[in-house]
DNA sequence: GCGATGAAGATGTATATACATGTTTTATGA
DNA sequence: TCATAAAACATGTATATACATCTTCATCGC
């Protein structure tokens, strides 16, 4: 229900809660490695594979290689530093609902919960 | 990747997460309308159209009509209940590593930001 | 009794997600 | 040097998710 409030508030730029979170990551690494990227979104890699498309589709991105031929470098085209602009301020419009209900100090012991909720998830 | 945590948790006895909680709802709460179903979910009618597909291949579900033609009655079988009855064990066994890991305290405040989380997103 | 309205699901389409496995390219070791 | 292993992605398949729209059935006014 959370996300679904996000895709909500970033529909009319059209896009989706995932795309704006790949497109944020993009924004402000530069260009990096798919398996990277992969790593940092805590996405399956052949999930990147797949959510790269309709970035792809948008223009949003784009892929280069290296010398390596097996590496893909990722980043983000300026179509796609607009349409983040644009959403930025939609993005934000959302967020301050949920930090401004829950308050400080439940929000901040949210996001303390979330990180060890990861840690233990990936001590298996 | 809590859920993918859960997804592995279960993955033994054939069951995935979304699945698991299906199932746990019908087992506690006995036949229930479709539509009342996606409430508790907090799923999209059109969501649960598809998920029970893969509950009703393998024969863990029925669903019957009523008089009023419209309205579909979903219920748990007896394999239904055997499935839940084998993933139960695992699922505690996950279930326990986050609420140890997190401890009460913060598992309980945990709960309530949820909680509170779900229904700011109702608000719009 | 009949036409409009509304309720309950299903379907078309698109995205998100991951496991098992396949393909291509690079590195490694005898 | 060359076979083998390993790294980096892609593909096949299945599930999860929801919006827009459609179909079917019931109800309500008149």
């Amino acid at each position: 229900m959370v996300t679904q409030a996000y895709d909500a508030a970033l529909r009319p730029v059209g896009l989706r809660a995932t795309q704006f979170t790949m497109l944020s990551v993009l924004a402000k690494r530069g260009q990096i490695r798919q398996s990277n990227f992969a790593d940092i979104l805590g996405m399956d890699g052949t999930t990147l594979t797949r959510n790269l498309r309709p970035l792809l589709k948008n223009d949003w991105i784009q892929i280069d290689r290296e010398e390596d031929q097996r590496v893909r470098l990722i980043s983000i085209t300026k179509p796609g530093r607009q349409v983040l602009d644009e959403a930025v301020p939609l993005w934000r419009q959302v967020q301050s609902q949920f930090v401004m209900g829950l308050g400080d100090a439940q929000w901040s012991g949210f996001l303390g919960t979330l990180a060890t909720a990861v840690d233990i998830a990936q001590r298996d």
